[in-house]
DNA sequence: TAAGATGTTATAAGATTGCTATAACAGATA
DNA sequence: TATCTGTTATAGCAATCTTATAACATCTTA
């Protein structure tokens, strides 16, 4: 799997990689047991600094999304706690969706938009 | 409609003011019409200092919710830009849905949260 | 006309965060 | 032994967030 950097984007660098890995589990291109690049190997890559890869290492491992071993490096391993997921799920989406039903935007479109991002996510295409 | 801030968030001042003011516009405690305090008068009620508040309606005028105006303050004025309000809404979940999906939220779960979260504004009571 | 309120702009300072740089350490591997 | 892991520490630079003080033009009100 690809990780990069955007630049000249707003988004943190640890940040863009939580998301990207995130998004790689979502979408089955790494699964549980599957093993991250070191810190060092992927900052040398990406040519970024360890601190900042290890930095999101560390937030994924505190999110529940890996596991950090000292001999074996980073390890896909997923902590799912379903209710807690729930909550933090509702949470990120309800100032979204009131800005959105500012816009105008009705519940079926929502609707519409989740099915979307499933299907994004279940038929995805590298690049 | 209550403005307030959580000193111990680790949101910006400004963020939370232009979140809160979004979620009472999305509620209808807030219309089209209304005019939000002064830059001066919120920063007195709040003790948080008046280039804060500013930076909360600046954001909130650069999003298409108010218009400033320097003899009637800040005016809640929608800008509906539909298309564009649900492209942003799709980038602004699909992060939080990858998470969820990682975390075995299955895509009915997320439209039963879209629905309460629909439910929640439509009823809301002031807290 | 004078006083007061509005948004706007400017400058400065302190705290925090993001990122980088360098270095060292303990444990595992070859 | 040499090399690779994650981990920790310290330091510096830039950007962001917040506050503070001050001034300005414009509008409203007394």
């Amino acid at each position: 799997m690809i990780l990069s950097i955007d630049f000249n984007s707003d988004e943190a660098f640890y940040i863009q990689l939580r998301n990207q890995i995130i998004i790689g589990i979502a979408t089955g291109r790494i699964r549980e047991g599957d093993s991250l690049p070191s810190v060092r190997q992927l900052a040398d890559n990406i040519s970024i600094n360890m601190h900042t890869v290890n930095k999101a290492y560390s937030v994924l491992k505190q999110e529940g999304f890996v596991k950090l071993d000292r001999r074996k490096g980073a390890i896909i391993s997923l902590d799912v706690d379903k209710q807690r997921g729930l909550e933090e799920l509702k949470e990120e989406i309800a100032v979204a969706m009131a800005k959105g039903i500012c816009k105008g935007i009705r519940r079926e479109e929502v609707h519409r938009l989740v099915d979307e991002i499933y299907e994004l996510f279940a038929n995805w295409e590298e690049g």
